[in-house]
DNA sequence: GGGAATTAGTAAACTGCCCAGCGATATCCA
DNA sequence: TGGATATCGCTGGGCAGTTTACTAATTCCC
């Protein structure tokens, strides 16, 4: 722990941060309220504010509703609109790309559809398309973004390679990062899909109330994603949470159990395959309903190594699958009831399939937030990392 | 993340905590060394640091060796004597109970050996009697205690307890935390002995060098500990690691490949019988051989579910049984490269069973330093949490 | 409608902290 | 003994936040 000394220059600083958070995510507020939620004195917070403002990170909301005693305080609100983050979800089949504010809040999404067996470049050029798009539609330009985050599968290493194995043909050689620097001067991550939805339960949807937290990717895939003591865990060389490929853990094999289901239509591809499964065995199918409890059985060894090895507070069921979780839920609880020391709560994602994109958008987020903290933060411009 | 405002007199606080990191571990030091390693001027510092020597927090160490040109500079040191920690090992065969400074200097030692059978009564009255001895033969008493980790078998919950299971015989009802509060005002902490011995291997041991570490307790008894980006995960309810519950693992019965080996000496106690195999294997025993590669075959399932669980950059071999690294190592390896995706390297423990204690005496000083970060630091008495 | 009450905005004086700079001091070396 | 070198101790200056006091803009209530 390097401690380093500090000067009066940086106590400003830190002070205008410290307003700087107290204003984000709130309604506009009072200089009174902000002097209240940093512990600051009235007259410093109000000279503070007023270099926010002329710096362009705050603005003035004028009166509105004044139904309150007393002179109306003008009230400050936190300019979101200074700079933007995207989240870019390419995966097998699609391009999803979003586009947010400082503080969140949406501010268009555009979805391209991509081509299975499309080579690296074609999948880079959708991607490049989908940006295009979204940009314009949006009315902005590259230099807008501050961050970004590409979610892709596959254990992604720390220059942004997903060299170790990926569903995607070619991907592995594929280097997206430097691909869209080419265009974006703002840092760029890489990360894996899973663990980039996992990090949007935490954020949007159903696990924002837990630090410890393994996400399950049910799907045509399956994966996991780790967040511990409320951060995302990559491990090492990136690869955590890649329990499947242990062979003791079958969940390679688990999907197979679901399309080999006697009565399954020839002519579905895998993911109907497994629709057709669960809806069959919504309806009381016996052979159904063995194949998905096979299916459960062998993706419960998996998660229960996870639960094990990590202790998690809930386990998030994500993935294609997840919109059956009705029919999966159920019989993974009781798998998981026989391996486990102490069962935590199991709950099944709204997020749909956003959750990639979404993720992505909130690490471009913290991403941008330390780099605020950090380094000075003079106009509004992208904070160089 | 709620950042707070900062005035005057929290500036200074930080500042003065700069410079007692500065001044920590490291040798007598001048004004103008603190000015250069906090960043501060040397007016400054020499304020604070006279400010510390008044407080009690650091020394003026006199001339000493004089062999530059211009004015000899005073020295100051950090006053590590100011307060102690205690890390208190509470095993199976033994209690051990260590004194260290604020630096983490080892002061004294104490070890006394305990009836395996003992109820916690018993063993919480050996753990009074070494504590009495150490403290005696230490001169000091109870209040110079600022911090202490006791650490024992089996997963710990948040209040301290072992409820889930643990070889001590009716520890599970026992309350370590309770009894020592009894005599400390100090904060206690109970902790799990594999993570403790994690703790310690990376402060101390084998690991220091890096920030993801799964230690794995290799003994009568099979166990881990993790630590990620450089801090212990305990998991929501203390019991992350426990990867051996799994029916899969096969930890709970490794061992026995040990004691089952043909020749075994039928008077072995386990230990004994175990490093009876590990010398026969060493000599060429094809039967012990064979036991070993059994053995080593079970182990590396759950260390290999941990590994791909948490892409660790460093496996640390410790336990009883990595006295016989040189026996154990090379099968476990083979047998995780089989599993793995990348393999983290592989290092044998030299703590040995001193780790426990070790580990339990860097979590005190952590959190001694917490606290001294977080509440402002006046005179040196232990700063309350 | 007008005064009391309440809250916001603003300006001044005050305190505390760090920094720059200067002369004094202590030691070594020729 | 005197010069070189580096620390020590002190003083004035600048800056940031606090306190205090006063003015301004509303609403409430008689």
């Amino acid at each position: 722990m390097a401690t380093t000394g500090t000067d009066l220059s940086r106590m400003r600083e830190m002070n205008q941060l410290s307003i700087v958070w107290a204003l984000r995510g709130n309604p506009p507020s009072t200089v009174t309220e902000l002097a209240g939620r940093t512990g600051l004195s009235r007259p410093a917070v109000d000279v503070l504010v007023q270099a926010l403002v002329t710096d362009g990170w705050a603005a003035v909301e004028e009166p509105g509703a004044k139904s309150v005693v007393g002179r109306p305080a003008r009230r400050y609100r936190f300019r979101a609109d200074a700079g933007h983050a995207l989240g870019i979800d390419i995966g097998v089949h699609k391009v999803l790309v979003m586009l947010s504010d400082l503080e969140g809040n949406l501010v268009r999404t555009v979805r391209r559809p991509a081509d299975p067996d499309a080579d690296p470049a074609a999948r880079l050029a959708t991607v490049d398309e989908t940006i295009d798009e979204l940009l314009a539609a949006a009315g902005m330009t590259e230099s807008d973004i501050w961050g970004l985050t590409v979610g892709v599968t596959g254990p992604v290493d720390a220059s942004g390679r997903t060299s170790l194995f990926t569903p995607l043909p070619g991907w592995g050689e594929a280097d997206p990062a430097g691909h869209l620097a080419g265009r974006f001067r703002c840092p760029i991550q890489v990360e894996n899909d899973c663990k980039l939805a996992a990090v949007a339960e935490r954020w949007k949807g159903v696990a924002q109330d837990a630090d410890d937290i393994v996400y399950l990717l049910a799907g045509i895939r399956t994966g996991a994603g780790l967040i511990l003591d409320g951060t995302l865990r990559r491990g090492h060389g990136g690869a955590a949470g890649e329990i499947g490929a242990l062979k003791a853990v079958r969940w390679l094999d688990a999907p197979g159990h679901l399309a080999a289901c006697p009565g399954v239509p020839a002519s579905a591809r895998p993911g109907e395959a497994a629709a057709w499964v669960f809806q069959a065995a919504r309806e009381g199918n016996r052979e159904a309903k063995t194949a998905v409890r096979r299916y459960t059985r062998d993706l419960a060894v998996g998660v229960a190594a996870l639960v094990l090895a990590l202790d998690p507070e809930i386990v998030v069921l994500g993935g294609g699958f997840s919109r059956s979780a009705d029919i999966i839920l159920d019989p993974l609880q009781r798998e998981l009831t026989k391996h486990c020391l102490r069962l935590p709560e199991l709950r099944t994602s709204t997020l749909g399939d956003e959750s990639v994109a979404l993720g992505g958008l909130r690490l471009a987020l913290d991403d941008i937030d330390n780099r605020m903290l950090s380094a000075e933060l003079a106009a509004p411009r992208a904070p160089r990392g």
